[in-house]
DNA sequence: AGTTGTCATGTCAGTGACTGACAAGAGGAT
DNA sequence: ATCCTCTTGTCAGTCACTGACATGACAACT
């Protein structure tokens, strides 16, 4: 067919997940909803978990961008944060897509597992970025550990109820956290 | 043969593990090797990666343990490292079990996949335990996420080098880490 | 002694995730 | 018209993992 077939893939996916939960649904039949094979599945997503976290790859360069144009006069939380804003927009764009997704991945531990490990992909990147910021590889680490901590925490909460407001939640956060840290630079 | 089939089947897969790799071993063979069937391998471990995960069960019970003997006056902090300091001794046992471990780890994604679950396993459950003692959840929430942290950074280093003193080392961390984090009890 | 129960293990057949090798069509560049 | 590249289909195979049933060891009970 056209040059569609990851993303119907990925829509086949959540569709027959959503339904009938992650284990019960073989790639095959993934793969024949979106009209292609099995062995196309495994062509586009390395394993069947996969499917559902290609988004994340697509977060992590966002947030490394945002880290990046972050004013370097920034502590290591304000830069962070700059970074959680910076990458809302795209966070909203996915809502639709993130919403069920969420459920399907809170139902099933290797699933949870999966996600578990994309974070600390995420905190490593972090980490890594912060370094050069930062005044000890530690501080890096720990800005990098409990900043990403409370952006799971808010975005999970965001995406469970109904509210709009991402860009308060973050600053709401933000404040707590700096409350809690001490931050030299302030 | 005599009830020790699960200790063997642990070494031989680290035997084996350590010499071919993780994915070049099949649970067959590591079955044959500890003298059962494959069947046998899977009544004992839930999947073939968790052959290597058994310890942290027992880790996770006695950090919990080591967490409720802290003294009710320490601040979320204090009565984390007092358990991560419990816990030493069955450290220092496990480090000749633990260190071929860590390496075979580290080598393949699969098995960093299933030890950072762990490790938000480890951490939720301190969240949980420090609930009582916190001033707020997100602060017991935090204070578990970058204990474990540091935590996890420490034994990490500590089974890499030869150094034996994993006590200081844990000392020298808290120290690092209670200057960066704000703890109004002290 | 015999019976009964439980526990760890073996045996066997089956499902489904995932891979390598090769072929085929579509479209774009030369 | 030919060549190249990209995507997909086809097929055969390996291996992780599971359910069902059988068997032998050993303990407890009568």
């Amino acid at each position: 067919m056209a040059g569609d077939s990851r993303l119907r893939l990925q829509q086949a996916a959540i569709d027959l997940f959503a339904s009938d939960g992650f284990e019960a649904v073989t790639a095959a039949q993934i793969a024949a909803r979106a009209g292609v094979t099995e062995r196309t599945f495994f062509r586009h997503f390395p394993d069947k978990r996969e499917v559902l976290f290609d988004g994340q790859n697509v977060l992590l360069a966002a947030l490394e961008a945002g880290l990046a144009e972050a004013p370097s006069s920034a502590g290591e939380l304000a830069a962070l944060f700059h970074a959680f804003r910076s990458v809302v927009p795209l966070l909203e764009a996915n809502r639709p897509f993130s919403q069920p997704r969420q459920r399907i991945i809170a139902a099933n531990p290797a699933l949870k597992e999966r996600e578990a490990a994309k974070l600390t992909v995420l905190v490593d990147a972090m980490t890594e970025a912060l370094k050069t910021r930062a005044q000890s590889d530690l501080r890096a680490r720990l800005a990098a550990t409990t900043g990403i901590a409370a952006f799971a925490m808010v975005t999970t909460a965001w995406l469970e109820d109904g509210e709009p407001d991402l860009l308060s939640r973050l600053a709401e956060s933000e404040e707590e956290l700096r409350s809690l840290w001490a931050n030299p630079r302030g």
